[in-house]
RNA sequence: GGCGCUAUCGUCUAGGGGUUAGGACGGGUGGUUCUCAGCCAUCAAACCGGGGUUCGAAUCCCCGUAGCGCUACCA
């Protein structure tokens, strides 16, 4: 039996979750669960001028709210800690001073900013920008006594010759040339090491197994296979996920839409329905099957059916993916929902909050149109307002509709009379009127409808009547028509 | 420029030497109905191009093209 899967996800603190990168934490929980294995979070903070104090915060939050629970990792710590790349300095100090002994990699003096204008240059004249050894002909004494001296130096891996190539999990045999791969440095004069080092020594003395990450870091692998090598350590299986792009097919970017899953959550995003979502971006199961709970997608994930192409993000997808959870769930939850929603944005006065019953019937009543919690106002807005003000075309549409303002008129006479102001009474009235009318329901009901709420969309109209009250009813339908016979002209009869 | 990866409806994808190339989102149409949503039914919509291999290629191979990624003392 092989040894237990152990699988990272590895964040740097510069910013908030994207959902690339909650994707490829997903990936990993998945295939860590599935495996019995453990999912470890480890913190990859060496560069201390792009780490931003908040990032650490929001990332966590971010993988906690998706469901994603690490095993090892910050907060709740693991045997492999600590897992903070900054606090593991020392590790990587000692690997590099190794490498460094066995003459596998070698001290760099050269000028950083130097460094940059020799590529730049390079690149410009259309040629490679490698680094061209100065300073691995440096004779070790000459090394030795610079260094001895305080000269800052970084340190280079010393990048052999021949090829490199690994049977990577999703896109199989990958082979790269190690004469097109740079000397990268290890380490930097500030001795910190750069990113290809630290996670190569973390993944071995984390035992991580397997290294499932972006497609971007396709290129990475074969500089860290090679430092694998060189440190006498067995390497992790690879594998390699799709990109996730914006409509426009570049790089998803804040340009294009919401990118972090804060931004979704807040947008009234269920996590069930990111993580459903997310999981269908460069995996299918058979092709067929789309609706997955975490725990089914934990039992049929497997890595051979994750797609080599990248994947577009689709806001549309997402979007009704939300519908299907989030109809699902029980009223109380919905109400509550709409209700955090409302009272986060402030878009109702606390005093409109207060009443529950009242919010869970108008939830009740909106029903399956609403897809998300924003969408509550805009089925139910006209309930909180003492006085409808009509959109233009609706009330357009009524003041050209030369019977309207009488229908209203009698609605209104028939709803004061009716005996019991309740659902099967106010309909029984209402289609009275419409008999007595010689029209159909629907020649009453509209106008109805845009009197009442200003819309010509809203949920059922005996609904919104009681959701309303008689009182309010009734007002609303005379003002309307008082309000129709002022601006049209009376039917020539 | 170099290196690498990828290529099926607009999008996510299934399939993979012989199929009416399947599903989903989105779109169209019809039904249910007081509108919308929902639900049901239904339609349109794809194998990047060129060469091979083969009786047969969307599927295998090569070339081209395109897209994306990497090419840092960033991760």
């Amino acid at each position: 039996m092989a040894s237990p899967v152990r699988v990272r996800f590895a964040p740097s603190p510069t910013g908030y979750l994207h959902v690339g990168g909650a994707r490829t934490a997903l990936f990993n929980y998945l295939f860590a669960r599935q495996h019995g294995g453990a999912f470890v979070l480890r913190i990859e903070d060496t560069d201390q001028d792009r780490n931003v104090e908040e990032a650490l915060g929001g990332i966590l939050e971010g993988l906690k709210w998706l469901g994603l629970r690490w095993d090892e990792g910050p907060e709740v710590g693991g045997p492999a800690g600590p897992y903070f790349q900054s606090e593991r300095l020392p590790g990587y100090a000692e690997a590099a001073s190794c490498l460094l002994a066995e003459g596998k990699a070698y001290r760099c003096f050269c000028d950083p900013e130097d460094l940059k204008r020799r590529r730049e240059e390079a690149l410009a004249r259309g040629e490679p920008p490698k680094y061209d050894r100065t300073c691995f002909r440096l004779s070790k004494e000459e090394s030795e006594a610079r260094a001895a001296k305080g000269e800052p130096f970084a340190i280079r891996f010393l990048m052999p010759e021949g090829e490199t190539a690994w049977d990577d999990e999703v896109r199989g045999t990958v082979t790269f040339q190690n004469a097109t791969l740079d000397d990268l440095v290890i380490l930097r004069a500030d001795r910190h090491p750069t990113y290809n080092f630290a996670a190569v020594v973390d993944d071995a003395a984390m035992e991580i197994t397997h290294v499932l990450r972006g497609d971007d870091h396709i290129s990475n692998t074969p500089r860290q296979l090679r430092l694998y090598a060189a440190l006498g350590l067995a390497p992790p299986r690879f594998g390699h996920l799709p990109m996730i792009l914006g409509p426009d097919g570049t790089r998803l970017s804040k340009r294009q839409g919401a990118v972090s899953v804060g931004e979704f959550r807040d947008d009234g995003i269920l996590p069930q329905a990111m993580v459903n979502f997310l999981a269908l971006l460069g995996w299918a199961f058979d092709g067929e099957r789309e609706i997955f709970t975490m725990d089914e997608l934990i039992e049929v994930f497997t890595l051979d059916r994750v797609s080599k192409n990248p994947a577009i993000f689709n806001y549309e997808k997402l979007d009704w993916m939300n519908g299907e959870y989030f109809r699902a769930l029980p009223l109380q939850t919905r109400a509550d929902m709409v209700a955090a929603y409302l009272k986060e944005t402030r878009a109702l006065p606390e005093s409109a909050l207060r009443d529950r019953p009242f919010l869970e019937r108008a939830v009740a009543a909106v029903g399956d149109r609403m897809k998300r919690p924003r969408q509550f106002l805009e089925y139910a807005g006209y309930l909180y307002v003492d006085r409808v003000e009509p959109e233009q075309i609706p009330w357009a549409e009524l003041v050209a509709n030369p019977f309207a303002a009488a229908r209203l008129k009698k609605l209104a006479t028939v709803l004061s009379d009716v005996e019991l102001f309740e659902h099967d009474p106010i309909e029984k009235a209402t289609r009275g009127v419409a008999v007595s009318e010689g029209v159909k329901a629907g020649d009453v009901i509209m106008p109805a409808r845009i009197a009442l709420t200003g819309k010509k969309v809203s949920p059922g109209i005996f609904d919104v009547m009681l959701l309303l009250g008689r009182e309010r009813t009734v007002e609303r339908l005379r003002h309307a028509a008082d309000r129709l016979e002022a601006e049209s002209p009376a039917p020539t009869s």
